[in-house]
DNA sequence: GTCTATATCCAGATAGAC
DNA sequence: GTCTATCTGGATATAGAC
């Protein structure tokens, strides 16, 4: 029996899961307000009242939400701070990396578009507020510092580093917003014009010309 | 009569400003889809009802702010198209004005807020997606040509001129958003670190003393 | 666990008095 | 023109049958 309690409990999860995603996909389209507890359970495939006996409110879903996102944004700079690298390849990785996933990951796209729709609104549920406003600094921390250590080693642009940090991130988020939305996806994206556009220009032409070599054989 | 007719019809349009302005800061601040026409009302310092007498509804308040603020974001871009300079100091010059404005122009912030929120959401009336499908391309496209030119005459730093198009606007979003929503604004704005970033590296130089002279005598 | 049916609430929009 | 009071519709959340 307690065996069985378990199984409920991972296939409560799994459940929970599916509703999450389908919130995600309304939540992104639609925004917190004019997302229905209906439209959720729909793209679920599920009644609308069953979607009470998994979580209280609608606001509950996007603050979990929120919360996924903050932590997958926290982690993913992580990564990039605990590189075995310099700063100048850092954010030369970093940058390729997340032109990479704004091309090929849907959720990577809905995850910004999420914290940019909740970023901009006062009017969503305070837990979510307090939740970014703990943890949404953390990624402009890790970039802001590698940047700092970039600027010491002579291989970033000069300007405040928090600048800088800034508008790292606003540009990758700017990018995914319009990638999303523009579904012709008439322009290609090429992190090295990114990354060039950090780096100082002797830097720049050395490393790329490197990089040409290994990523074009 | 025809003269009091005149002043009513201007009276009217006064008002409607009045109530424009408070929906544009409620919109700001909760999105649309919270704001209530009580909000609204209130801010203005009227009645609920009274609003019916000069909007229909909610969404046409919102359809006016869109056009408005999308008009003023393609005025702002031919005025720089049509500067009698090269591309290079076309690009600086836009640069330098709009980190002013983000700095000095509450409405500004107003602005790209509430154009990213309707650039963010498929729920907003048809009405507004139908003038953002027409008009928002226009200023991408102003900054696109110019790039282009700037290229040409080896002043831009190379990559696709769309891309640098989007950069450029989606940098100045999304410091104006920053700015915006981190009202601590410990970050000091430079101008000039942007411009930098769009210009090759002699160029950069260069011309960045000869601002220093004319701009910080 | 899952559904359908319903109670409750609240915002948009209207009506009517002043 | 301006207000207060009210109608109406629709969404959240609950209750109850299966």
């Amino acid at each position: 029996m307690a065996r069985t309690k378990e199984q409920n409990e991972k296939i409560r999860e799994t459940r929970k899961e599916v509703i999450r995603n389908a919130a995600l996909s309304q939540f992104v389209k639609q925004g917190l307000f004019s997302t229905r507890i209906q439209d959720i359970a729909t793209e679920a495939g599920i009644a609308q009242g069953l979607l009470y006996h998994y979580y209280a409110s609608k606001d509950e879903i996007f603050v979990d939400l929120i919360n996924d996102a903050l932590d997958k944004t926290i982690g993913a700079s992580y990564s990039v701070r605990d590189m075995d690298t310099d700063p100048c390849e850092k954010i030369r990785f970093s940058l390729e990396r997340l032109v990479e996933t704004i091309e090929n990951s849907q959720t990577f796209l809905d995850t910004c578009r999420l914290i940019t729709q909740a970023t901009n609104s006062t009017a969503i549920p305070q837990a979510a507020q307090d939740l970014i406003q703990e943890k949404r600094n953390i990624p402009y921390q890790v970039i802001e510092k590698i940047m700092e250590a970039g600027q010491k080693e002579g291989t970033i642009i000069a300007g405040d580093p928090k600048m800088l940090a800034i508008f790292f991130w606003t540009s990758i988020n700017g990018l995914a917003i319009y990638y999303s939305t523009n579904k012709n996806r008439e322009v290609k994206l090429d992190y090295r014009v990114i990354a060039a556009m950090f780096l100082i220009e002797s830097e720049r032409e050395d490393k790329n010309h490197a990089k040409d070599k290994t990523v074009f054989k």
